[in-house]
Order: C-alpha cells, then sequence, then structure tokens
DNA sequence: TTATAAGCGAGACGGTACGTCACGTCTTCAT
DNA sequence: ATGAAGACGTGACGTACCGTCTCGCTTATAA
C-alpha cells in the first residue's frame, strides 16, 4: 500500500480520482470535464491531483492505460476471416459504444492539440497495439492462410484504417456488413 | 479601419476574423486560441465576433469551408490507379503539412467533444466530400474500369479511411510507397 | 455616472464593494476577511475588485477616507479646554467603539506589515489629521490662550499619544477622568 | 541532528524555530512569515512546530517574551529626569530600530484582529511592563522628587503613550528633542 | 541489553483563498 | 445599424499555505 516515497501516496485518493474522470467524462463530455469537478467528485483536494497528474489529460490517459486497451486485444481461433470479424466488431464496439473508448476517443481528440499526449499515445499505446493487431497475421502467415511476402502493416492499416475513420472522423455507422465486406475484400480476396 | 454603417454587416471584419483565427490555429494552436485573442489580431471587437459566431469553432468552420474544402476534389484524367494515387497524396499533404488541414483536424478533434459540431461536419462537409470521393469511381464503373456490383462506399472508406487513420489517429507517416500498395491492393487486384 | 474610459466603471459595483468590505470587517473581523467573501457579498465578480483594488486593504482604505476621517474633526467653540475634552472624547469613541474606528485599526495594524500602505496613511491621512488637530491649539494660540512659543506639535502628540496608545497597544479602558486629567495637566498646568 | 526520545521535548528544535521565526520575520516581514517558512528555515518538521505552538504568533510571543521584554526596562540612578530621558530614549530605539522591536510591532499589530493574542499581551506583557514603568515614578515619590499625590498610572500613559503613538501610528521621527520636551513638560513643570 | 515509546523529519492529505484568464453579455459612443 | 472599446458576472485555472494525519527513524530509559 505505500511505496517510493517514505509513506507514499494514497492509493485510494488515486482510484478515486481515475474513476471520477472516468465518469465525469462519460456524464458529460470531456468540454465539461473541470479538474475542480474531478477533485469534488472524488472527494480529493485539486492539490492531490495537481501533485500527481500534470492535467487532465493525464488522468484520462492513466484511467485509460489501466483498464482499457485490453479491450481491443485480437482472439486466435486458427480462423483467420473468423478471428478478423469477431475483431472487428468489438473494435467497432469499443470505439463507439464503450466507456474506454469514450476516454480514447477523447484523448485522440486532444492529442490533436497537444503533441505531448500524441508522443505519449503513440509510445504507450499504439506501439503495443499495433504489435498486437499484427500478431493476429502473423500467425496466418505461420500457418500458411497469408502469403509470405505479404506487408502485414499495411494489410493491418487497411483492416482497421476504415474503422477508426468512420468511427472518429465521419461519424458513419459500422454495420455487421461493411466488417464482413471489408475482411472478405482485404483477406479472402487474395 | 472603422466600418460602422448602415448597410449591413462589414466584410473586412468578417476577414480579418477569419484569416486572424486561421493564422493563430497554426501559429499557437487550437489550445490557445481564444476569441478574445483572434478579435485583437483582427482588430476588431469581441462583440463583432459574438455577434456572427456563435463559437471560435464556428469561425474555423466558415474559415474551412470557405477556402480548404476544393484542396482534396480527386482528379479526373481518366486513369484510375494514376488519379487514385494522385488523390491519396494531395489528400495526406493536406491532412499533414497544410494550413487548412491544420483547421480541419482541430474541427473533427472537437467535433468529438462537441456533437453539434460534428452534425454539422457530416452536413456540411462529408456529404459533398464523399459524393466527389465516390465520383471518381462512378466515373470508373461508367467506363467499365470497376464491376458494376461493386459497393463504392466500402471502397471510398477502404482507400481513404487508412490514411485518416495515420494521420490523425496513429501518427504514423504516409510514404509513396504505402499509398501506391494501397490503391494497387484496392483496386488492381480485384 | 461615467467618467474615465470611454463609458467607465460601475458606481454601483464600486459603493456595493465598499460597503461589503466594512461590513465584514465588522462582523468578523480582518483575519476572516477575504475577497472572495467581499465579492460574494457585493454582488461583483473577483475580477471587478482586482480590477480597481490592488488588495483587500485598498478597500479598507477607500471606504475609511470615504466616509470617516471627518468624525474626529476637533470642534472650535473658543474654549479650549472643553473643545479639547469633548475631541478626545469624541476620538476615544471613534478609536474604540465606531465602525469607521475599526477600518482604522484593521489599517493602521496592516501597516505594521506593510510600508507601502503605511506611506499611503500618512500622506492620505495623517498629514490632513495632524493639520486639523493643530488647528484648535492654534487658534487658541491666536486668542491668546496659550503661550505663542509652545511646540504645538508636541503638544498634540502629548494629548492625543496616550489615547492612541490605550485604545490601540495597551487595551486599556479610557475613562472620562483620564480625559479630564490628560487635558488639565497638559493644558491648564502650562 | 535527530533528538527524538521518551523524556520530553528537543530545546534544540525549540531554539531553531525561535530563531527561524525571528530572522524571517525581520527579513521578510510578517504578511511573508508562513509556518512551513519557518519549518524548512529551522529544519524542523511542521508537525513539531503544531506539536508545541497553537499558530505562528504564538512562536513570536515566546520569542518576544524570551529575549526582548528586559530591553525596556527603566534605568534608575536616582535622578528622575536623567533616567526618564534615558529610558524613553531606549524605548524609541527599541520601537523603531531593534528586531525585537519588529517582533513586538507585528504582535502589537496582530492583536488588533485576534483578541486572543490582545488578551494574552495584556496579561503576560502589560502587566509586568506597566509595574516596571511605574515603579521608576514610585521611586521619585518615595525620594519626594514628586508629590505624593499624583496619578501614576496617567503619568506613565502621558510619558510613553505619545512615543508608541509616533512609533506605532504615525510613524513620525522620535527625536532627541521631542523626548527632552516630553520629560520636561510633563515632569519638571509640575 | 533489549523493547518500548515519545519526539522527531518528512511529506501526503482535504481544504480555503489567492490572483489570473477567458468566457459570453452588456452598454456607450462614433461612424 | 454596425462596429470598436471595454466593464461586467461567471467559472475554472494552477499555486500557496493551512492544520491534520501517518510513517519510519532515533534514542533514553525501564524491564
Amino acid at each position: 500500500m505505500h511505496r517510493g516515497n517514505r509513506h507514499g501516496r494514497s492509493e485510494q485518493a488515486r482510484l478515486a480520482v481515475l474513476h471520477a474522470a472516468d465518469d465525469l467524462l462519460v456524464e458529460n463530455g470531456f468540454a465539461r470535464l473541470t479538474v475542480e469537478g474531478i477533485a469534488q467528485r472524488a472527494g480529493v483536494a485539486k492539490q492531490t491531483i495537481y501533485r500527481w497528474w500534470p492535467s487532465k489529460t493525464d488522468i484520462l490517459f492513466e484511467a485509460f492505460v489501466t483498464d482499457a486497451a485490453e479491450e481491443i486485444t485480437p482472439p486466435d481461433t486458427g480462423d483467420l476471416t473468423r478471428d478478423l470479424i469477431t475483431y472487428l466488431g468489438a473494435l467497432a464496439r469499443f470505439l463507439t459504444a464503450s466507456d474506454a473508448g469514450a476516454v480514447f476517443r477523447a484523448l485522440t481528440a486532444e492529442s490533436q492539440h497537444d503533441p505531448a499526449l500524441a508522443a505519449r499515445l503513440r509510445q504507450e499505446h499504439w506501439t503495443g497495439q499495433r504489435v498486437r493487431d499484427r500478431q493476429l497475421l502473423q500467425r496466418a502467415v505461420e500457418r500458411g492462410d497469408l502469403p509470405a511476402m505479404a506487408d502485414l502493416d499495411t494489410i493491418v492499416d487497411r483492416l482497421v484504417g476504415p474503422l477508426y475513420y468512420r468511427a472518429l472522423v465521419t461519424g458513419q455507422e459500422i454495420t455487421t456488413e461493411f466488417v464482413t465486406e471489408l475482411v472478405r475484400a482485404t483477406i479472402d480476396a487474395k
């Protein structure tokens, strides 16, 4: 329960802040998310927040990293097409319908205005996420389901790119048909 | 510079505001863009801004719509592959390296936090943009360069989605090879 | 109602702040007097206070100068002893029992910690007050009730000094007998 | 430096706090005197201060009582006029030019805002100080240098009052001539 | 000669108020 | 009627200290 400093930081306060930030984001949206509001909701002093987090996006970041990243880990059943359809469906649901996805969207949006946040997202999220995304294809290559010379990075982008695009950029709906056709056209036709 | 009169709104003030907003966004980023700053830079009263624009994103929106949308109109030379590569290259440059693209990124980011802005972007930008994007493929269908039963909407998403994804979401570089491979895999292999 | 700047400062807000500061000082004491409290009581924005007054002592100062200084102007009936007893009695009451006196005590106390305030009190209060105090004696000299060579400044200090001393320093009571004896010993015995 | 034990408080810490408070008051003034600052300067934990002193004025009070009160004990050579002039000169120096006097002025100022401190000053300082001040006159009465019926309390106030008034209230200079004239007029003319 | 407990340095905590920034509204005056 | 100027009420910012609260270390007795 204690660490680092002599007797250290309150884990209770830390978790209260993360949950309060999460809740308030989902309830009111990022525009109305204030450090004072988080402090009040968490029953914590504002100074305690500023002591440990440089800004409110850092709070969201920690909340995101803590409990959200594994929501979008691809499955591995050995059936590439089925795995992809499952995964992209879960990804669509994460991006458009989950609380963790709301945090992700807010962070991605803010990273357009904040290069430091953008860098942190790249280093602490995308590095790992791209590895996880590739693995699905890598295993298919190893099984012989995909040609060995395929540029896996580009294939990953061709699979997930259209989903992020619809969810974050144009706001179009992501239907089952769209996902199915996307996977079929990208993989099967190869 | 005083232009108060009884014959309607000052075009001079309008343009000064749009350019000031544009410049300040590019110079300082969205986070430091304030209505007061725009007013000062434009040599205009704050009230004049609030009289004509509900919020600072509306200023950016007008600046974007006014002089930016045509930057990303697809060409039409009759050679589908070449046109697509040209277009996607221009799109990548727009998204990552142009002033108008900076405004677009800021608006897209804010639209994550602001449903009204999201709706306005859909109605006043994406509706037209998707039509323009489809036309390129539609003409290819008419020429017989693409099969008639193709789901053009999905193909559009498969072409531009990965670009927006890299530019706005992961921040990865968009190389010529990436664009070429993307077009080849999406169109030629069909 | 308007002055200086183009259309200017709100007299209503100014008075509300002065009265709120006065009231809160008397009710709660200086230690609990906060700018936020004054703003709330006055129904005024904190920024409005900071726009016009550098600190809360400046508010009190303005309240003091505005409506308090003339409470301690010496009378002039031609009877020196009687005038002095009347005046010193009023002064004692001002110092120990009046709202204006509470403001004066607070300002004098703060001036011990704040050289700028001390200088302002000297220039804007004591300069005039000492002139008023001397006039009483000066007129007595002119009437021949006091010897012409008397050092009036020192006599003023010998008369009012013990009162301020008791009221502000030791907190002793100031009785009628004390005042009478003080005047008798200082003036009559001369 | 650790001095924890089971037999009471650390004299070292106590003195470090008193000296730190004294020094910081003289260096920065009362307004910038904080418990945290004292703790840091003294190399002592904040809690150690709060364990032994209810507030920062109590620290100053202890510093004042410890090493300052005897600076203003009247002399006794048998020559009343000379003793008074000596004493009032020392008092003036104490009030306007000594470090102990700075502490005294700060405490007196704060006592305007803090009735508990005012009461403590009366009981622990003024009670004794007034006795010491009277004694000078009392001995003169016993020697026959002053009439037996004189109201010694009032005479004390008439002698020291004008000095405190100038030093603490109006900020006027206290010259040798002023002191001499004050004593002459109060004592000799009697 | 060991254990025990008081005093200590350290510093995190919930708070209050600070002084600043920008918001969006308003009123005035000049054009 | 419009625009430039700018004061206003509002609300959040990030900081400074407040006074309280553990924590783990040091040390002088008392078992």
